[in-house]
DNA sequence: ACCTGAACACCGTTCAAGT
DNA sequence: ACCTGAACACCGTTCAAGT
């Protein structure tokens, strides 16, 4: 009934049991499309994200999304590069503490990359978007100024982007599947080939934000410049 | 007419433009599923491995699999733990020199990953099969034996997972894509936002086995136990 | 310039059967 | 216990059209 009170026409494909998005009166946009991409990854992961459901929800034909876009990969590229955006301060130049300065770019990156947990895993397998240069840059500027030598950098910078990335993957995979950590520590008390884990429990406990610190301060001691 | 003197039926469905595999003699197992996968998965990566393509190559059919297997999940953690198998030698107990040992462990473990590029990448997102976990053990027990507290294992443990799984993921995957390195540093170039990294070619020069070395000395610097 | 539906060649998996 | 084909409910994308 509500179909007979509305101008759209309800015989467009939707799928089975999903409620029908009105057709838009906004034309689509990348922003529109990357913006809606985000929302289905956060909701329903990496698997579901499909061209038929976000053109649904963005109330248009599958086949309309493919005039703003090649391929699904450029949705991917797109929600990426969205969802890294730096919202920082235009940062003094030159602080005192480039210490700090460092860990705040990362754990921002981090946290940022942690609110969509879909985000970290795809950013490595993808070509380098804009934000994530930008973000490299700041890095890269803040070490240089700290008196990082030019010989030193990139090996400072992809030094922190592995551990930044390391981190951040594993956190975010196993953060959504909590009971296989108990069934994972079950296993390793049924077996006798792992007594050391098993003592110490590593499936259980893991501080994932702790470790992320101090194996960041651990490199900061090696990557800073001597004096 | 190949068809014509063998025994096999021809009618059996089979991919467009493939050859189709005989029917095979031996029963299917286990062990010879996660085999395929592996092989599947070297030559065609992730997205290549189809419950079709591999009983197609198996020499049975598709549904045929899911008598052994539960889901398509199944075979990635079976193929993924098949590629983690540590064949190293037995190891003399408490050797002398823990840090070469650490580093043997990893670097065994990284280029084992390596050889097979998509399996960095599957890991954190699997439970941890019996070989990962063997090689967390191998890891824990000399880590252990060198006088790391307990309370500071895991910690250990983690981080240098984060390390190995940040470095292993970004250079598997870039592995893949040496052209859009060029063309990352093209864009560089056509923009402002970039000078630091761009003077620096950061795209480009990218050491991965250096900066991996050097950022494991970093964090065993920081891990070992202060006398 | 922007959007569309029909159609194609795929997917993973359920089901009801076969031996 | 082990294997099978048909069928279902999906996919991404090509194509030839529409405005």
């Amino acid at each position: 009934m509500a179909a007979k009170r509305s101008g759209t026409r309800s015989t467009r494909s939707q799928r089975a049991g999903s409620v029908p998005q009105p057709r838009s009166e906004t034309p689509l946009s990348l922003e529109r499309i990357a913006a809606t991409a985000v929302e289905l990854l956060d909701v329903h992961g990496v698997d579901g994200l499909t061209m038929r459901r976000l053109a649904d929800r963005l109330g248009s034909g599958v086949m309309s999304l493919y005039w703003h876009v090649d391929t699904k990969e450029d949705v991917f590229d797109l929600a990426l590069d969205m969802v890294l955006e730096y919202r920082g301060q235009p940062q003094a130049a030159g602080t005192q503490d480039w210490r700090a300065e460092v860990i705040h770019i990362l754990e921002d990156w981090r946290a940022q990359m942690l609110r969509h947990p879909w985000s970290a895993s795809l950013l490595p397998s993808r070509a380098l978007g804009p934000n994530i240069l930008y973000r490299l840059e700041l890095l890269g500027k803040t070490l240089s100024g700290a008196g990082v030598a030019d010989a030193n950098l990139n090996v400072a910078i992809w030094s922190l982007w592995n551990h930044v990335m390391g981190a951040t993957i594993t956190r975010a995979s196993f953060d959504l599947s909590n009971d296989d950590q108990a069934a994972a520590q079950q296993r390793l008390h049924l077996s006798e080939r792992y007594p050391t884990i098993e003592r110490s429990r590593l499936p259980l406990d893991n501080d994932w934000d702790g470790v992320f610190r101090k194996g960041l301060d651990f490199l900061l001691d090696g990557l800073a410049p001597k004096p």
